[in-house]
DNA sequence: TTGTAGGCGTTATCAA
DNA sequence: TTGATAACGCCTACAA
């Protein structure tokens, strides 16, 4: 792509541009709107004159005489959390190879702030996606009915949505527990209003009372390193042994609360987090279930694109599997360790981290 | 908020509710965008007739014709990045406050599609809001003269821009390490194109030099985890005992190589990060450079309103202090350590994290 | 206090 | 394959 010019001023408009290459406004707009009604050197001169000026359509414009906006509105409850920051990136680049360009609402975890994202957002926008709502379900279908909408990790009948299935893996995570010679574990959930979490925390019971396991329910306010911090205390006067968190920011905070009660992971305490995105930042690495948040967040722009393309309204329902990966933050019990007479320690240069092990799913 | 009628087909426009109210258009546009200068009766009448119809102002419309678009564009290098992150929560915020909708762009550091990304942006949007911009200075000038901007972390003469000053704060590490007894450092660059990089690596070159340090330097593609990681083995090969590193993300990674090479933090490495979000959430915490980066993005964002409310083109350079914030991962180098015969071990459950302790600017 | 008319930058319709 | 010309829905001088 070569340099645009650096003339500043006034953007240039479609009539500047039909002046420079000696064409007709509805020449310039079919240059760049539908070339294949244009002869080749028409299309090749126009674009070159519009290149010369700097010239770029004008969405308003545009706007205002096709009914299509060419924006998307992405809604997120928290910005930082590593796993919709993921998710947000791949959207966004999806969604400028397709041509639109995306609104970003961060409701910090707040129903209301979600409502009023979409409703100012609603006339600038074809399409909603929206992430782990936290609103109602009625204003969630109120939206949804006002403009093609994709849901992540929010299962409302008769919508469009796309489901991380951790359910599974968590479930997965409990057995991986188990297998390890733990009897007593917990789960350490997130927000309420989180189907995610929900689903965890269901397949965590579950499969905790298949097994005979002792499970523990901390609640937290919020998902985030602090929350899970705070957990550690409780945890250890539950006596349990291993903790399964919401996701891997809690596990670290987790991790970080045990060691100031000097307990060390996987030693004297095991962990498992979830999205693994900073699972493998950190020391030692954690066992976490994966989830490939970029390719939910790809995945999603792209159904959305085609229901806004198609204007159709066939409702999906699709599951992104994922997995269990076995890193270094699980291991036997102390207890159990100590009955079978062997302390192992994983040390050395590739222990420390350990080359994950896929399990599951 | 009651609810609007259901009388589906084309929205209602202006004429309609001119048409029903029995006035001109005009009028009903003064109804909703200068009531003041109506009668009281006249615009009761409007917003009685608008009700009843259901009719709501095109934006799109209005934004062609007043060139107010209620819009801001964020363009950030790379939304998985901590800093930005919370820079971007901030400004999202306070925008939301304002009455702004945010677009939002990520670059993925580079320098065509930010150039790309504004061209689009532009007429949709009343102010543009760069984040460390990796464009060619010309090129950030010629969007700059077109929409109010506000640069964040890039010190361009006549614009508007918000500098985190870390450069003292680097200084102040270079310091702490030599204070600890290193005599051969690294700072672990970041990209080339950034402000920040330039401030940081003229930082530490200065003191190194002033305080008589060896110092090496070393390049990476991108900062990240891996990036970091890469660097272990160089360093270690270069004998260093020390490194400063472009930001917390690769201070990490660095540690997580050296671990893979049997090397410890603090014991046989020390380091220093930046910017201060996941620097207490690694163990050993970070020792690292302070940057109030939600302030930034809030900050940037009341300046760029106000600019583009008054419409006013004062240029503005406001600089952010910052702090080094003594952590766990600085220590004495081991040679020094032996020679004194003291190898200083940081345990128990307060001096594994260290309580943080302020230094410097 | 209200109405008239022209324009914002594009796309779409209809001819040529 | 291209060019006039009329929308698209609203705002805003200017006039009344």
């Amino acid at each position: 792509m070569e340099l645009p010019p650096n003339r500043s001023g006034p953007a240039p408009t479609i009539s500047r541009v039909a002046a420079e290459a000696m064409v007709s406004r509805a020449t310039v707009s079919r240059a760049f709107g539908a070339p294949h009604l244009l002869s080749r050197e028409t299309v090749e001169a126009v674009r070159a004159a519009a290149t010369r000026l700097g010239y770029v359509p004008n969405q308003t414009a545009r706007a205002l005489s096709t009914g299509r906006t060419g924006n998307i509105a992405l809604v997120v409850p928290d910005i930082t959390n590593p796993f919709f920051a993921a998710l947000m990136r791949g959207a966004q680049a999806r969604a400028r190879a397709a041509g639109y360009a995306m609104f970003l609402g961060d409701s910090d975890e707040r129903p209301e702030l979600e409502d009023e994202l979409l409703a100012k957002l609603a006339a600038q926008v074809e399409g909603f996606l929206l992430v782990a709502p936290r609103m109602a379900e009625d204003r969630i279908r109120h939206h949804a009915a006002r403009r093609p909408t994709v849901l992540i990790n929010s299962d409302i009948p008769d919508l469009t949505r796309l489901l991380v299935d951790t359910g599974p893996s968590y479930a997965r995570g409990v057995e991986h527990l188990a297998e390890l010679g733990h009897r007593r574990i917990a789960y350490v959930a997130g927000p309420a209003q989180s189907w995610s979490n929900a689903q965890r925390s269901a397949a965590v019971k579950a499969t905790a009372k298949r097994l005979g396991l002792r499970l523990v329910i901390l609640s937290t306010p919020r998902p985030s390193f602090e929350a899970g911090r705070a957990c550690a205390k409780p945890l250890l006067l539950k006596q349990v042994t291993a903790a399964l968190a919401f996701d891997d920011g809690m596990a670290q905070g987790i991790a970080a609360g045990l060691a100031d009660w000097a307990q060390s992971v996987p030693d004297d305490f095991s962990l498992i987090g979830c999205d693994g995105v900073i699972a493998t930042t950190t020391v030692p690495a954690l066992t976490s279930v994966a989830t490939q948040c970029g390719a939910a967040g790809e995945r999603a722009v792209d159904i959305l694109v085609d229901m806004m393309r198609d204007r159709v309204a066939g409702h999906h329902r699709i599951t992104i599997p994922t997995d269990l990966v076995v890193r270094a933050s699980t291991g036997r019990p102390r207890i159990c360790a100590a009955a079978t007479g062997t302390v192992e320690r994983r040390g050395g240069i590739d222990g420390r981290r350990g080359s994950p092990s896929l399990v599951g799913a």
